[in-house]
DNA sequence: GCTATTTGTGTTATATTATATCATAACACT
DNA sequence: AGTGTTATGATATAATATAACACAAATAGC
């Protein structure tokens, strides 16, 4: 699925640009030379590119990244680097198939699944700085 | 570690008794009558909990819950079901191992997991209901 | 072509979640 | 008592997200 809309596809490009994970407002203030004024505009095309599986919200930095791979059926885990704030999608096809080995899951039937790391990136780690 | 606070005790308590995740105004309303009035106060306490590691931050409610087993080093699967509301958290005491697997790693250090499954709980697939 | 329906948009207001800041109190240690 | 640290009280504001309603554009069915 590719964006459906000239204001879908500005936003999607947005994020696209951007390695580092968008807040809504930071689209919002991005976009306003194209003619956004308010947040709910921002936040109903984020919602239709989340549909279409060509943005990923990052639950614990409520922002936004676009995916870099189609993470159809698939899930993905997020890598958040504290450093730098670079983000990688890592897809993981069977990631829920994981969960099967651990105890406490008697009769849950997982449907979405969120996966997000904080760490350090390989590029962080040659750096030793902070 | 424990409370080491009455306020400390009290909203760790209110926790306890909630098996769903309770947001942090949801903790304010039941504790007015405690004294606490402002929302500071409240997530004051919370992150102090959360650094002993009594609490757990569900990044996908923004919601808060009581963790039932301590997972000092070990990470946990929080399972919340889309249902009811019920929340298990499952810990995984070597679940970054998992990750090595998996491509696309080079030299990531993880520090912090969080992982969050979304789906329908035991008792609600039992119910066919919604 | 025409209208019915859905989908996208513009706009205003408001709800929800979280932090900043500064002052004061409680406690532990010497 | 004096000092440092942690917890608390209190006010204000920031940051994130949704509700509600009106209107326009696209599209499907006839």
């Amino acid at each position: 699925m590719k964006p459906q809309t000239p204001r879908q596809q500005l936003i999607y490009d947005y994020l696209k640009q951007n390695k580092i994970p968008q807040g809504a407002y930071d689209i919002l203030d991005a976009c306003r030379v194209h003619g956004f004024k308010a947040p709910s505009q921002i936040y109903r095309v984020l919602n239709k590119l989340r549909e279409y599986g060509l943005v990923h919200k990052v639950e614990s930095l409520n922002a936004y990244i676009a995916c870099e791979q189609q993470h159809d059926n698939g899930q993905s885990v997020v890598a958040i680097c504290n450093s730098c704030g670079l983000v990688k999608e890592v897809p993981i096809p069977d990631f829920t198939n994981q969960f099967e080995k651990f105890d406490g899951w008697d009769g849950f039937t997982p449907q979405e699944l969120a996966v997000e790391v904080k760490g350090r990136c390989s590029l962080c780690n040659q750096d030793s700085a902070t």
